[in-house]
DNA sequence: CTGAAAGCGCTAACAA
DNA sequence: TTGTTAGCGCTTTCAG
């Protein structure tokens, strides 16, 4: 490897002092132009790149966000890291990943360890880590700055990013009521994931605001996998008033219930409707396609990343921060109820 | 934050010099059981965690890895990170992902720039990054430690990992002839993946193994994507002489030519097999259910990961470093051929 | 607007 | 087996 240049080299070449060509790379006031200019020049003659660990050391700052996830959704995940490195990128930083297990004990500490060895400068979480409390807690008392993805619970706790899946929930089960189903069936989310579990109350809203009485043998607990839906769709096409349309709070709980509908020869979308929630890749390769909503995951990640680098800079950030739009997908899966 | 605790401090505290408290924290030898104990104990007390940026700069190693990949395949990704970071994390290492695109013109320009900035040590390939030459080419010229993942091409320029997936693809087709398919259909991986289009290889040499005469018309050239797999099933399905079973270089083109094939209304499996290649989680959400190829993803990035931090000890790793063993998964999609 | 000096917290090289 | 002395390459502070 060449040898690399360091800071002194380009203040040699330049003719001004080490602090002067800091001034210039962190774009720092105070310097005058043709100044800033002679060390742009000696910077580019010498191929000058910073190195981060000295900064890091310097500045104690490490220019890394880290990414907190426990979610089996692969595309979840991977639009999230989209949408937090672009802004990253943008400005400088890296990421650092870090699945965990929102069950495990040491989850707390071990997180912290991340801020406290110095790797990371702040921290984004996702669901369903955005609830662990103990977690929250613990970076709010260490003063690890930190942004939320979906939170439900404390949610002055840090600046957070949300949608209105309650509301688009709500917007779904209504369209299902339009087309003529009156016995829908609702599966909900895993309870340790309020974020999908919460798209039940705008279920339950819908039927409140249409007057249809709530029938609980029309709901059951799924638990966010593709097998779990299916069992909850064979309880609920077992019942001996089978419901019309179903609507699972997510996508891979839909895929099972089209997949125990086909296997019992149900045609859909004619003899049944199905919806989903998060308009993950099965939604679209499925058949019948499927009927779900998208949350612009990726911009709201995106967004998260940008409130959290304020929140390094110093500067304040008003809550709650953000709330985005989720989108209605029509596709195959839903249609008109029968006579 | 409380303030924390240095390595002088430890040093203080046990009564020993700030190197032997190195010396402890780093499992270096020479320090005798007793003292070893004693600096224990006070990093114990003092709850105290080595600062990763100074290390990083008197080392001048990050101990972080950089991943690289260009795959739209959300699964993959998940599985790679998955493990490469539970090597990583046991060997006190962490993990920067570095998406990117396969055709910038950039590419091997940003890729340096990482190692560069001593932002990570060694570099992870995926593919179809690993079959990049001047990317290759580049990080073998400035000397940065790196490995890759199912390479294809000049497989001397450093220590890699692969399956046996050509052997895998070979068997496939077998396995589709055996049930009595004479008319294969064939749909070839995007051209800039050469990972994926080597499968092609096993699909021809089961045909030759067999005399089965190659059909020209029976192998459309795919992208990988569900959409073009979809195209090319239509394509496939149009001919006079239709095959009977069709086997697609990956999971999302499988799934393309099954959706294709439901609004044909062609009975699958019976009227049609499919065959895909990934073991994708649509592969089970879809239906029929996709026999396809599992690769040991998780583990081939876990020992990727292995073979670059022995790189990174100074430690020669012989090649081909790694091959491991695919395995076929018979689900509901593929059948003995109707009379 | 610019610069000199003093570290950041650790590891490396060498002594003892 | 242990300790001492120098830095690593930057940013910060404070002086000009």
């Amino acid at each position: 490897m060449v040898a690399k240049a360091t800071i002194d080299d380009v203040a040699a070449l330049a003719g001004v002092s080490m602090k002067t060509v800091s001034r210039v790379v962190n774009n720092e006031p105070n310097v005058r132009a043709a100044t800033r200019e002679k060390v742009a020049a000696a910077i580019a003659a010498l191929d000058y790149r910073p190195s981060q660990s000295a900064r890091s050391l310097a500045a104690n700052r490490s220019y890394v966000l880290g990414l907190l996830y426990d979610n089996p959704s692969a595309s979840y995940v991977i639009d999230v890291q989209a949408g937090a490195l672009a802004t990253c990128r943008r400005a400088g930083y890296d990421l650092l990943i870090h699945p965990c297990k929102h069950d495990s004990e040491e989850l707390t500490q071990e997180v912290l360890l991340l801020a406290r060895q110095s790797r990371v400068d702040g921290l984004i979480l996702t669901p369903p880590l955005s609830d662990i409390a103990e977690l929250v807690q613990g970076l709010v008392e260490a003063q690890v700055p930190f942004v939320r993805l979906s939170p439900t619970e404390n949610k002055a706790a840090c600046p957070y990013v949300q949608t209105n899946d309650q509301e688009a929930a709500y917007d779904m089960t209504c369209k299902l009521l339009e087309l003529g189903h009156t016995r829908i069936g609702f599966i909900a989310g895993h309870p340790d994931h309020k974020a999908v579990t919460e798209r039940y109350l705008g279920y339950l809203a819908a039927l409140k605001e249409n007057d249809l009485r709530y029938d609980r043998t029309l709901v059951e607990q799924g638990y966010n996998s593709f097998d779990s839906g299916r069992e909850c769709a064979a309880r609920l096409l077992d019942l001996p008033d089978a419901p019309t349309a179903i609507f699972a709070s997510n996508d891979d709980m839909a895929a099972g219930v089209i997949i125990e509908a086909h296997h019992r020869g149900i045609a859909m979308p004619v003899e049944l409707s199905v919806a989903g929630f998060d308009d993950t890749p099965v939604a679209h390769q499925i058949f019948p396609s499927l009927t779900t909503v998208r949350q612009p995951i990726v911009e709201m990640a995106g967004k998260a990343a940008e409130l959290l680098i304020k929140l390094l800079k110093g500067k304040s950030v008003q809550m709650p921060a953000a709330i985005m739009s989720c989108r209605i997908l029509e596709r195959e899966s839903t249609h008109q109820v029968q006579p």
